[in-house]
DNA sequence: AGTTTTATTGCGAATAATACTCATTATCAA
DNA sequence: TTGATAATGAGTATTATTCGCAATAAAACT
């Protein structure tokens, strides 16, 4: 967190509870979900604290932003190995990953055409084992 | 394009107009950029029916949205080929390219959660051979 | 070809997510 | 502790996308 206080940037009281809040939910929260949850701890913060807080904690890798297939960003604190998501279409689950295989694209890329790669996202949506696309039964692709 | 014509769907002017505009364009538009591409053919057609028949159109798979990092959706015709995106956090120049071991870590989540996917999103940020990372000097990650 | 049924359109208004404005407050350096 | 100024809170603005509804047009049926 310390990393934020470059370029006269200030580590304040709702920085700091928006990331420990994200770092204590291990769920998918968008920004309401998590304005809502921070204002158990502070009941003044506003929601464009919060959006303004995850932009800066974005910025600095602490957080990262997810598009789930929803019209709306879902934000976690930034594990140590990286994952990766699958959306159910039909009851709207998220299943969380890990895929090695991913970062090795990566690399490749970088090698290849002189890329710097700060953001990874990959995801994936579908039905899950519970929920039967319509018209099919099952299979991949 | 005939496998809209089911549940009674109808193929429209406006639909056939709105997938022909995608085809006809390499580069990933955005509605209102689609919008404006279509209204030189057809200078009654409302935005709205642009996001009516691009909602159809993704529904039968002829369609694919990206999310580039911006915070409205892009779209391209459906290739035979799946290709990923790179966007340019400097310049914002997008750089397609295939990885087909994308495809396996899907077939491997496949066979071995039960899933079912439709749907597969790759999305690298970063910055590119022209655009140096503030404060770095290249690499990767 | 003409008629009927009803999905689709065009328009403007509505909604939802996120960003901005600005007076006030709080963080940090000296 | 104090001063400079970054950040906040509250409300408003903006932008992307969707909705409601009367008018239109695609397909089915003569």
């Amino acid at each position: 967190m310390d990393l934020i206080r470059t370029q006269g940037r200030r580590i304040t009281r709702q920085r700091r509870l928006v990331l420990e809040t994200l770092r204590d939910s291990q769920e998918h929260l968008d920004a309401y979900a998590l304005f809502e949850r921070v204002k158990v701890r502070d009941s003044k913060i506003s929601l464009a604290t919060v959006y303004r807080s995850l932009a800066l904690l974005k910025e600095s890798g602490l957080v990262q932003e997810n598009r789930l297939g929803e019209d709306h960003g879902h934000f976690e604190a930034t594990q140590a190995t990286p994952h990766y998501h699958f959306t159910c279409l039909g009851c709207g689950c998220v299943i969380e990953f890990e895929a090695p295989q991913v970062m090795e694209v990566v690399a490749t890329l970088c090698s290849g055409q002189a890329l710097q790669v700060t953001g990874v996202n990959l995801h994936l949506s579908g039905y899950c084992a519970d929920c039967h696309a319509p018209g099919q039964d099952g299979g991949c692709g």
